[in-house]
DNA sequence: TTTTTGTTTTACCATTCGGTCAAACAAACG
DNA sequence: CGTTTGTTTGACCGAATGGTAAAACAAAAA
């Protein structure tokens, strides 16, 4: 690619199909367990081709993962602390588990990199996850002091919004084993509901 | 190996260091991202030693799942339909917790092997899994009927207790992270022993 | 002690890996 | 048209991969 000169229209479209094609292939095998060559094959493009919009195969990984962090957490800066306390975090548990089934090979790329001890990311967890989680942590206790919600550790509450929203892309495989193949979704948004109401009114 | 005569006492010990090993190594890097050298060099042993207890790799981590899966299911064959119901489910959600914080390998190995399709343990899943799920869901909703417990779907409470318990072994360095390196069990049994109370109280 | 059985090592092999290079090809522009 | 710029390919490289063969070594049985 000649320098930082003008985006042509292949170069989007390449660099939109290798990104895809890596989304595929990492979040199915993690970065160590992909290959370049099926990474190229996946995006239709010979493996030289694929080197010419991307200098490694860690640029792609990396690439995906950091414009990956950001979407995934903008439900949560979307919790508003002026809202309805339990209106918010029910629409954060259901924002959350609208993207494990629009968006599962993003979450799985994600539980790939946190299992694998996020080597590449953990500079992003602690300086754009943490500082965030804080924030609305601190939102949640107000909401409980001031008895709009039960009382709750607000980080275990959001962890648990994490695992169990995210278990259904994750572990899609053995969900759907376990329901003879039915879609899990609308079951979950009931449970989920249920649960959170329960848990959350004071 | 000579055939399958008697297990001399090298044998026991060293395959055990070698399972241990590819424990290690197959939970943090998945099952292609890791290799013979990193194994062996892990168990203590070169790598053609290692191959002459294991005929392969894949028969390292296939002896390394089936153990496993029988391990992870013990907690909810445990369930008993004629304890009482919220204690039998909140001991089983304890167990559960307990073994996401001592065996937090074997929780990712597992989750490894779902994440990437479970192409070596479906059969299992199938055949050993959902059977049991199926059976102990059974009861769950016969609680229910019975008023014993609020009526839930008894395959999502089951989800969710496998969700957010292995959370904090799968996603361990996100937790801590965001904990500032405190150790989240103490916080995740309150939670949890809250949040099933709360859920299941009719 | 000799022989047998079980264990470990050294040297090796074919394949696949991430990545490079230079040349061929296509598009746009003057 | 010709030239410049951008794109794609085929041939290749060194390192790492899963796995093998055979011989050296150790332990125990005879």
């Amino acid at each position: 690619m000649g320098k930082n000169g003008p985006t042509t229209r292949i170069q989007v479209k390449n660099r939109n199909a290798i990104l895809d094609a890596g989304l595929d292939v990492f979040s199915q095998f993690g970065f160590r367990g992909s290959t370049l060559d099926q990474i190229a094959e996946t995006a239709g493009l010979s493996k030289p081709n694929l080197l010419y919009y991307f200098p490694s195969k860690e640029a792609i990984h990396v690439e995906l993962l950091e414009s990956l962090l950001d979407t995934w957490l903008d439900p949560l800066r979307a919790m508003n602390p002026n809202g309805d306390a339990i209106s918010e975090i029910k629409a954060y548990v259901n924002r959350k588990l609208e993207m494990a089934r629009e968006f599962p090979r993003e979450s799985r790329l994600f539980a790939n990199e946190i299992l694998q001890g996020a080597p590449r990311i953990s500079g992003d967890l602690e300086n754009g996850l943490k500082p965030l989680v804080d924030e609305k942590a601190k939102v949640i206790r107000e909401w409980s002091a001031a008895g709009k919600i039960a009382d709750v550790d607000p980080y275990h509450l959001i962890f648990s919004i994490w695992a169990m929203t995210q278990h259904y892309a994750d572990f899609d495989v053995q969900v759907r084993t376990v329901l003879a193949n039915d879609d899990p979704f609308p079951g979950a948004e009931a449970y989920l509901n249920q649960l959170f109401t329960k848990l959350l009114t004071p």
